[in-house]
DNA sequence: GTCGCGATGAAAAACAGGTGAAATCGCCTG
DNA sequence: CAGGCGATTTCACCTGTTTTTCATCGCGAC
């Protein structure tokens, strides 16, 4: 449910109000204010986003311009744009450019959040809310994530961080994956390098297992980074 | 009895008036100038919008358009069409176009408001003014909530808000409803982000419950919402 | 041994939501 | 038109939970 997000706005205002709401819903939200530098946070490998919001008027590239490199690049992910002009040209000139929507200034915030919805929703990907690999099932609905047990079924109420790094491994079994890529994933960038924010919230993941007496599926690859591995010690 | 309305009309003037006018009956509406805008709030999920009133002239797609689109994409609501010209021809087109009324320019604002109950006195959905769920009863008429407890019935007379609410509730018994849902149908968008109406008014009738000696059948679920439940602790 | 990476527990910070009191609003009455 | 009243919203504060930080520890590699 929760996107990670990019936000290309220049309006520093505007941008902190529309980061903030965004990320009270859930979402993990990178923000630049230059068109250029969107550009490449959206190609570059840092993270995989999946919905950038791109003002119209940006420095460096406009808006349109992003849309329609980010096009030519072969990015799939549902573009958002934000435009001062009502103008139906415009519109067409970004859909054109391959906007999936746009949202013309000023907006409600509940409205932005809407239509972050819709486009959330119209994802082809959308509409698979639960994750089962192995004896574990997570329901991203609930949040609920059940573990099958020689012994039974355990339900366990997983909190916000939690389920966004269960659903991650969930959707990434038996992989080594970095501690990097879980943090640039996970976090949004530009917070302090020498946190350990990852290893906190594993162990915390890990703490709520052993707490229903579970094993730990998670396993730590030294200096490569975490494995989620699917399978109960002793089942087939 | 309020409806959730939404007024499309670009002329600032009117539409302020009339605005207030549908707020002063208790109303819930949001207001948007521009056609095309008009069109995707009506289509997004952001409300369950109970009546369109929209102009015939606007910016990006004129009242006619958004009806037929309305009607394309299956909206059941009533529309009403404002309309300054006054001849049979565009009315007829106005019809056609999957309007249920018309008013034209000028009118008074009373007649406005008895279009407006007759357009809701025609749905079908009308004449049900009596919600009943497990102990619950609530008459939307007299606007009294009937409680059965084990040792009798109580009668607790509502507020304006709280009948909303607890018509929701009553609508959705036993569902986790997100506290923005709550916000995005029963109060307008354009309102402060951070402001905690929706707890506030739960808290309300919880109030109002528990002065009567009643358990709360709303249930908090941390970060989720809120559910309501229909029966009483120690009831079938 | 000691270096570095990651685990750990406790403490701190951030956050969501609940609460009562007070301010505000619309409306009604004198 | 002022004053009052109930309904509604805002505000500041409080609480419990989640998330992050910090300091320290353990362990394998060199």
């Amino acid at each position: 449910m929760p996107l990670r997000i990019l936000l290309v706005e220049d309006e520093q205002e505007l941008a902190g109000a529309v980061q903030t709401v965004l990320q009270r819903q859930g979402h993990v939200v990178d923000h630049c204010a230059d068109g250029l530098h969107g550009w490449m946070l959206l190609c570059g490998a840092l993270a995989r986003y999946e919905l950038a919001i791109v003002d119209w008027m940006l420095p460096g590239l406009s808006g349109p311009e992003l849309c329609r490199r980010a096009r030519t690049d072969g990015l799939q992910l549902p573009l958002l744009l934000l435009t001062a002009r009502a103008e139906t040209a415009d519109r067409v000139e970004g859909l054109d450019a391959g906007a999936d929507d746009y949202l013309s200034k000023p907006f409600a915030m509940e409205e932005l959040l809407a239509r972050v919805r819709a486009l959330q929703r119209r994802q082809p990907s959308y509409g698979e809310p639960v994750l089962e690999v192995g004896a574990y099932r997570f329901d991203s609905q609930s949040g609920l994530l059940e573990i099958t047990t020689p012994t039974g079924v355990v339900a366990i109420p997983l909190a916000g961080k939690e389920q966004q790094l269960m659903t991650y491994f969930l959707e990434n079994p038996e992989r080594i994956i970095p501690g990097s890529q879980l943090r640039n994933q996970l976090w949004d960038l530009h917070q302090d390098p020498v946190s350990n924010v990852v290893a906190a919230q594993i162990r915390l993941l890990r703490r709520k297992l052993a707490a229903h007496g579970l094993p730990s599926p998670i396993e730590t690859v030294p200096s490569r980074g975490y494995r989620f591995l699917a399978r109960l010690p002793g089942e087939p």
